[in-house]
DNA sequence: TCAATTTAAATGACATGTCATCTATTATCA
DNA sequence: TGATAATAGATGACATGTCATTTAAATTGA
């Protein structure tokens, strides 16, 4: 078991933070690049296939690594063909977006991908202690603007 | 308290450290604004402040923000006047980067800032589940590659 | 009805992360 | 001694995050 310093909890808590995040993206980003996707855009196709259609701001309010209008992220999407973009019939402001047959497909090797490393998470850490992490957390998170980012996911409740 | 997805543990830790790390960063970027400092530039004037002269390489390797030569990230400190970087008398494939006396200055109140906003968190949250959070995450890394980067900045021992 | 205001989205500019490639320097080895 | 390999750092190109500004459309209110 590792010691950790204990003389500045809240500063090592930061940095803990910060290097579990980045670890955890260098390992999604290791296996999403072999289907060709970054970590964003993986995470715009998976909302969408749970939420299809949404304006870019209402994507934009369930991006938890995007926190405005995420045009240019989308407009990749829309050139590589998972996603399609449409103008709305009722207020031409708004637009669209729903998954490509295409982009339904990349789905589906997401949620693999991230299934098989979720199953490995949970084969390497005990799920009470997961569980409690996440409680921890989404205390501390309770009161915070990004809490209704997780409601809107359905990660917290 | 919160209410947590439990049917997917793994997925919705992920999530909240994602939303964490968002979060904290959001927290810091908005303060450091005012003294004109992005949060890699505070991380590695920092981790100069306490380990100078540093290689680009070795500065590398302990920043959590970054994962190889930030020459670029560097050339902007030199250029904002923070750094100072001159090329190795032994080896002049290297640099020797050390703070100025600005660097040192700004270091101050990056210190001040960064400081505060601990206090807040510490404030808010028991410290026994901030030290008990500190362990868990600590193990979880503690296997992984950025453990080497945690210990050399003394966050893990 | 029309001016003013608000809203959705796009874009410019900048910062940074990532990967590949390049240049310059030093180390190695026959 | 010189060719080859390894190393440190820089740069090109691309992706994305952030903030400000702009454009186009809809709403509001007099």
């Amino acid at each position: 078991m590792n010691q950790i310093n204990n003389s500045k909890p809240a500063e090592t808590f930061r940095y803990l933070i910060l290097a579990t995040e980045r670890q955890g993206r260098s390992i999604f980003k290791e296996t999403f690049k072999k289907i060709g996707v970054t970590g964003a855009q993986a995470e715009v196709l998976k909302v969408l296939q749970e939420n299809e259609p949404l304006s870019l701001k209402e994507l934009g309010a369930m991006l938890i690594c995007e926190t405005e209008s995420p045009s240019r992220l989308i407009n990749r999407l829309v050139t590589t063909g998972w996603v399609q973009k449409e103008t709305s019939e009722k207020d031409s402001r708004f637009v669209n977006l729903s998954l490509s047959k295409e982009g339904k497909e990349k789905v589906l090797q997401i949620t693999k991908i991230e299934d098989s490393l979720y199953k490995m998470l949970e084969q390497s850490v005990p799920i009470e202690i997961l569980e409690n992490l996440n409680m921890q957390l989404s205390n501390l998170l309770s009161e915070q603007p990004i809490s209704h980012t997780l409601r809107l996911r359905g990660i917290i409740k």
